[in-house]
DNA sequence: CAGTGGTCTAGACCACTTT
DNA sequence: AAGTGGTCTAGACCACTGA
């Protein structure tokens, strides 16, 4: 393994962790010292303090003062850490699906009083609206509604275009990029409508997400709500004592 | 506002930068250069950045390359980050609660097969289980239920060793201190005992963490399940586009 | 082109764990 | 006492943004 240049160093040594981690290098879980690595892979202390503080943080290995660093054993069952989810198709390939987009409903109405608050809008206002499956081999897996007024569109969408990921029909068809989610985690119970949708019997419990999406004026953009098949993608975490 | 010796440097600029932000004393929610901040607190600039980066992570502040450092405009609205919850009456404190603790059910049961493939123990290996409800001011918000295997306990606890956090009375009564969490993010439907206890309607959804607590050796330790109010404890989480 | 944050270095000292 | 990660410094250069 050669550290060159290309990508920062930094992100040059976490991937060259990753793979070691991965293919088991290490013995018994612990990782050299800190000064070891640095001077094996000619770079200073500090990069490689950097690498593997990002490692920490995605929960692949953990610190101890004055012990050592270890590969976390439970590294792996964390497939999608909920704040770096952007994508749900990229999503559900790191779940290990490999989905495809069905687009359901594609309908203009009037803003409701939950919408037109959410995008700070007046009620009546038109809104474009977008129901789209997410399916692997045709079970489908997660239900979105996307909700965006019309007026920031500068065309009449296709399903072609309703069918790519939301941030990137914006990003094409509208000035407001968006920047950042704030989301709300929200049990449910499915109604006929949606469980019918999702081919599960209706009643059954869901994780939504409702969500507004907002440019980098933070100006709202987009009011979202999805629902996910509990039985086909679940969110993990890890939450360790004290430290990061 | 002075910069001296005690807590870390860094956690000293973190704090103080938070009390400025929280006092609105950044116009137009600009924060000064890492230089000039700096120069004026008198410690190096990666320290400074040490503790933006901090503030960053915790969506208080959001950086631009080539373009300055900004108040975050929603930061406010995160009040608990699920990664960083450790108590839950602790979290009810985050959320501006301040709750009370009531043991609902402290009993001995035999292992099924679940708590038996989560806790690598027999099926039938007598279990010491904890349902404990977290309530402010007599409505229940929170309702957990923690099982552990009751060969590590040292004692025959009473309910007010069962009142303490799970993570304090394995610290105090067994040899197995809890080290971290591995958490799954389940909906529920609750059944007649579960509303009950919560005080809500049976069939309502709520929001479930399924967890297995380890300790330091990676040895699960308890078994939790955990039931939460969403009309009183809501989750919200903040995702940006491409930066951390 | 000036100013900002992003990356990286080399070295010092401290706090903690382990032997 | 030796070895580990944690904190901090001072300075260099790069990448990007915006006037």
């Amino acid at each position: 393994m050669v550290i060159g240049r290309g990508p920062s160093l930094t992100e040059q040594v976490t991937a060259h962790l990753k793979t070691q981690i991965a293919d088991g290098a290490f013995a018994e879980g612990r990782i050299p010292p800190e000064t070891e690595l640095a001077s094996d892979l000619g770079v200073s202390r500090t990069t490689v303090r950097d690498a593997l503080s990002r490692l920490e943080h995605e929960g692949a290995i953990y610190r101890r003062q004055g012990s050592g660093t270890f590969v976390n054993p439970h590294g792996l069952q964390i497939r999608s850490r909920l704040e770096e989810i952007w994508s749900y198709e990229q999503m559900l390939r790191d779940h290990g699906y490999t989905p495809s987009v069905r687009v359901v409903t594609l309908s203009r109405e009037p803003a409701g009083a939950g919408a037109a608050a959410d995008l700070r809008v007046d009620r009546g206002t038109p809104l474009l609206v977008m129901e789209k499956l997410f399916l692997e081999d045709d079970v489908p897996v997660v239900l979105t509604r996307n909700r965006i007024s019309a007026d920031r569109i500068d065309l009449e969408p296709g399903e072609a275009d309703a069918a790519a990921p939301i941030f990137e029909f914006l990003d094409r068809h509208s000035a407001n990029s968006l920047s950042y989610y704030l989301s709300d985690l929200v049990p449910a119970v499915l109604d006929e409508r949606r469980a019918g949708l999702l081919g599960v019997p209706p009643g059954t419990a869901a994780l939504s997400f409702e969500e507004v999406g907002y440019d980098a004026a933070a100006q709202p953009v987009v009011q979202s709500v999805s629902h996910f098949r509990d039985d086909l993608v679940r969110f993990r975490l890890m939450r360790r004592r004290s430290p990061a």
